[in-house]
DNA sequence: GGAATAATTGTTCAACTGTTCATATATACA
DNA sequence: TGTATATATGAACAGTTGAACAATTATTCC
């Protein structure tokens, strides 16, 4: 019954605490330092705009080439220029592509250094599983 | 016509030469550098784990607190333990958190370093803007 | 064994998502 | 002005999602 680690016997304690209570210091205390559901709000719909495989793909491209018009990444992820579109408008509207419009053709980028920073650390979550 | 600058011009130019074919090269090389379907689909998965409010809550409790029962998450998050559990039953199968139990109660953590790495730069991100 | 507690699971339903196809803009060029 | 091209937009449809509620499992304590 009592032939366990220290750690897994700090946790029985506290599983026995639970209702009676004395965790419940640690519970608000947390509670306290939870920031508005505003703010939770905004960072599930950041990784939401990258939550999807035909964005991943685009931003991947954008990573690599910097710039390229919605013709070209269509050809490169190997799907429609309306789907692409459709896509580019979320992740302007997201904020995570900016655009630049030349004659008929509009160039896509990234936005800014942090979407790469975000991007690449996925990436790396990826490969290394 | 021409008052423009360099880098316009060279925009200028390879809109041009978009249906012309000459900026295909680009094009092929980029796509024979893109990762297979699966690696995209793996990224977005990720991604789309983090992609809901409930989720952030949590991940962020649990950066912050380390280890955390099902009830102690419900009631720093305000929602109820059957929602907790449903969204962590996600965040297990993505791997995101693991678990460890003790008795009748489940604690609670994020799984690896790299989570925390992704989540916080998310949060930089949001923070930033 | 029975009651109480922590967590999980199943079901239902309204809301949302991404793609496709058709159509609309915008621009260049003849 | 008319045609071709690059992109954007709108509508419809199948598939997915998360919340809510009820029911179930697993464990502890009496």
């Amino acid at each position: 019954m009592f032939n366990c680690s220290y750690i897994q016997m700090r946790k029985m304690i506290a599983a026995t605490a639970v209702s009676a209570g004395i965790e419940k210091e640690k519970v608000r205390s947390m509670k306290k330092r939870m920031k508005p559901d505003s703010f939770f709000h905004n960072l599930a719909e950041t990784f939401k705009a990258m939550s999807d495989p035909t964005r991943t793909k685009i931003i991947y491209a954008l990573c690599r080439e910097n710039e390229l018009c919605v013709h070209d990444i269509a050809a490169i992820i190997g799907t429609t220029d309306s789907a692409v579109s459709h896509q580019l408008r979320i992740l302007r509207n997201m904020k995570l592509v900016r655009y630049n419009k030349v004659g008929k053709v509009t160039f896509y980028s990234l936005d800014d250094i942090h979407i790469n920073n975000l991007f690449e650390e996925g990436l790396r979550h990826v490969e290394e599983k």
